[in-house]
RNA sequence: GCCGCCUUAGCUCAGUCGGUAGAGCAUCUCACUCGUAAUGAGAAGGUCGUCGGUUCGAUUCCGACAGGCGGCUCCA
């Protein structure tokens, strides 16, 4: 009697009690299998009927396992050292992996290294991960040391399927919606080294953790909740071979040179100055000209997209936020008030209740709509001291914020068309690494105001124009504004981490009789409610600019360079020509210097080159007897006797068109 | 806001087991005038983040605060 199963596709005859690792021998890449669809170790028990595909350690799947493998070797390495430590959750991540411990003191960079060769020796004992299964009572008596375990089959037995996810970031890991398996670490004698709640599937022995890394511990609140106690957390990094983990710690050091923050000073484009404050940046010179670039042309382009430019104050007056709601649903994001002729004034942290009063400055027909108000609005938040980040977090920026005023029928097309445009100018400035986000409310929590039909219809709106983008949309439950549900543009910076730009929003809320009491009169004189779209393109243009810089590690196409071109003499004779190149480029706009500084020229190239100058224009003997310019690029490629015409042509062609070179 | 780490010249960083500090680059001066990533010489530049405490003496040890970095929570 055998058994019949489908190993790869093909069908294959296995003798009963055949595990699955028989079927991969062949292969060391193989650490894990997926059978009939579900992830399991090598040492499983295949039985009639199953299909069986094998999991290579380079794949997604077998990453993660290596990863989930490498936090169990962690978790002892912390408990052998420090037995007091409680187990929190320990789930792989991007490119690693983390564990959260309850310990007395937080671990200092010692103890991490100390970690670190403990885990070295786990890994060359070979401990082989063993799978048992467990009822939730005997996990209970297992477990009884660990609370946090405790309170994980807690959850699992009376949480409704799917929503252990959203119980605690990664505990689906460590319990699944089945029953509970318990991984026993044993020894080569057998013997139990350590043991985990965790579904599995692990590696077969720890000797497949070959490169890991662990990179820094820091604090997490139990179940991401800040209410809860915070454990303390490590990060560790695992890979396949130690040429991936080389090869990461390289991309590592890689994208911290394109670091925004890096590149401000480098290329002095912008500070934060201590005496100003927290989140509150300076734009010197060169980064006020990229500042400006970008201004511009949204400006020209929301203008040709038919809106209309306004002007609003930075702050109001107290009562203008209470009929907002932004006093009492974001209070805390504001700043404290200023007292000015016995009244309470607030920073604004929005645009949109000045632009509501625009709109109420008069009466207004269904013909102007959809009415369309644009400005830089600046605005305020009182982020918390932890959160400031460079220019993508701060607590003073300009908002490139819209709001568009339509009929509920208007709605759809406007939301499309805002969400296009904002697509649009992505493009424009060569943004390519996003993707789409659609926040929606959460009806259990009170911080959402309006009715449950209004929520449902906007988000249906938003929905549907978000997914014809054909765009990936990314849900996010529970992180709407208080007054309706938002699509965002999510960009990522130099180290991967992904940061809230463009978004669009539809707020049936403002408008209503209890808020702004908005209203146009329609084509059968009745007077009706508008729905007002939000949109901010950039999202802000501090933001965006920290993610520019990155994006272009500092190498701006053309049209946004501070410097557009630079004039390097071979010799001082040669600066009167370069004076006179000078004249006309900059009678055609562009941003042209001469570099007659006392240095070589070898060194004004290398100044231009860390500059990222995109074009440096060279001139010595041989180009004035041509009447011509010899080009070096960025790239350090070079384009020798062009002519003088034909140089300015190059340039002002690359500017005009908005090409990187 | 929470946890940990950090703060020395404009920038990047040495250093002082408690006796008030140094390098490279940048800046300034002089010489050099040179063909595709750093010419040479010299000068100047710091109450060692701020305020307290301990001490004969603090940049060094302790505390508070400010700012930064990495996470967490929160957000454009």
């Amino acid at each position: 009697m055998s058994l019949s199963v489908t190993v790869a596709g093909a069908q294959q005859q296995v003798d009963p009690g055949t595990r699955v690792w028989q079927l991969f021998s062949e292969d060391p890449q193989v650490i894990a299998a997926s059978v009939n669809g579900d992830l399991v170790d090598l040492s499983r028990e295949l039985a009639d009927g199953d299909t069986v595909e094998p999991v290579a350690i380079d794949s997604p799947d077998g990453l993660n396992v290596l990863r989930h493998s490498a936090a169990h070797v962690m978790a002892q390495a912390v408990q052998e050292l420090f037995p007091d430590a409680k187990l929190g959750i320990g789930p792989p991540i991007t490119d690693g992996f983390y564990y959260d411990f309850d310990v007395e003191t937080p671990f200092t960079p010692e103890d991490l290294e100390k970690i670190e060769s403990r885990m070295k020796k786990i890994v060359k004992e070979g401990q082989k991960f063993s799978r048992r299964e467990i009822s939730d009572d005997d996990a209970r008596t297992e477990l009884a040391d660990e609370p946090y375990k405790l309170e994980l089959i807690g959850l699992k037995s009376t949480a409704a399927p799917g929503d252990l996810q959203s119980a605690a970031e990664g505990a689906s890991v460590e319990v699944g919606e089945g029953g509970l398996s318990i991984y026993d670490n044993l020894k080569r004698d057998g013997s139990l080294a350590w043991k985990d709640l965790c579904r599995g599937p692990h590696l077969p022995t720890t000797k497949r953790i070959s490169a890991f890394k662990l990179m820094r511990s820091a604090a997490a609140y139990w179940r991401g909740d800040e209410k809860n106690k915070q454990l303390q957390r490590i990060y560790g990094t695992a890979w396949p071979s130690k040429e991936d983990l080389e090869a990461h710690l390289h991309r590592i050091e890689e994208a911290q040179r394109r670091d925004h923050r890096r590149l401000g000073t480098e290329l002095d484009l912008y500070s934060f100055p201590d005496e100003i404050g927290s989140g509150l940046p300076v734009f010197h010179p060169r980064g006020g000209v990229i500042k400006r670039e970008m201004e511009d042309y949204v400006r020209r382009r929301h203008i040709e997209e038919g809106f209309e430019y306004v002007g609003t104050p930075h702050i109001a007056k107290e009562g203008l936020f209470y009929t907002s709601g932004h006093l009492p649903h974001y209070g805390e994001g504001m700043f404290p008030a200023l007292e000015i002729d016995g009244g309470d004034y607030r920073l604004k942290a929005m645009n949109c209740p000045m632009h509501n009063l625009i709109f109420r400055s008069r009466q207004r027909s269904y013909r102007e709509l959809p009415l369309r108000l644009f400005e830089f609005g600046h605005v305020y938040r009182n982020e918390k001291s932890g959160v400031i980040h460079g220019l993508t977090r701060v607590r003073g920026f300009a908002q490139d914020d819209s709001h568009s005023y339509v009929t509920p029928e208007q709605a759809p097309a406007e939301v499309a068309h805002l969400l296009n445009f904002m697509l649009s100018l992505l493009d424009d400035f060569g943004m390519d690494d996003y993707y789409l986000e659609l926040s929606t409310r959460d009806a259990s929590k009170d911080k959402f105001i309006g009715s449950d039909e209004d929520w449902a219809s906007a988000t249906k709106v938003l929905e549907e124009v978000a997914t014809a983008t054909g765009l990936e949309l990314v849900p996010d439950p529970g992180g709407a504004a208080y007054y309706g549900p938002k699509v965002s543009v999510q960009a990522r910076d130099a180290i991967g981490r992904t940061w809230q730009m463009g978004t669009v929003q539809y707020d049936f809320n403002m408008p209503s009789t209890d808020r702004f009491n908005l209203e146009y009169v329609a084509a059968d004189g009745s007077r009706q409610q508008p729905v007002m779209i939000h949109s901010a393109k950039f999202g802000s243009i501090e933001r965006f600019m920290g993610v520019l810089v990155e994006h272009y590690a500092g190498a701006f196409p053309p049209w946004l360079a501070p410097v557009q071109a630079v004039g390097i003499p071979v010799a001082e004779r040669h600066v009167e020509y370069l004076e006179q190149l000078a004249v006309r480029l900059r009678a055609e706009g562009i941003r042209f210097e001469v570099d007659d500084s006392d240095e070589r020229m070898q060194k004004k190239i290398r100044n231009a080159q860390t500059q990222k100058v995109p074009f440096m224009v060279l001139v010595g003997d041989k180009d004035v007897e041509a009447n011509a310019v010899s080009f070096r690029y960025r790239s350090g490629d070079q384009e020798n006797g062009v002519s003088l015409d034909d140089a300015v042509a190059k340039i002002v062609a690359a500017v005009r068109d908005r090409v990187q070179v």
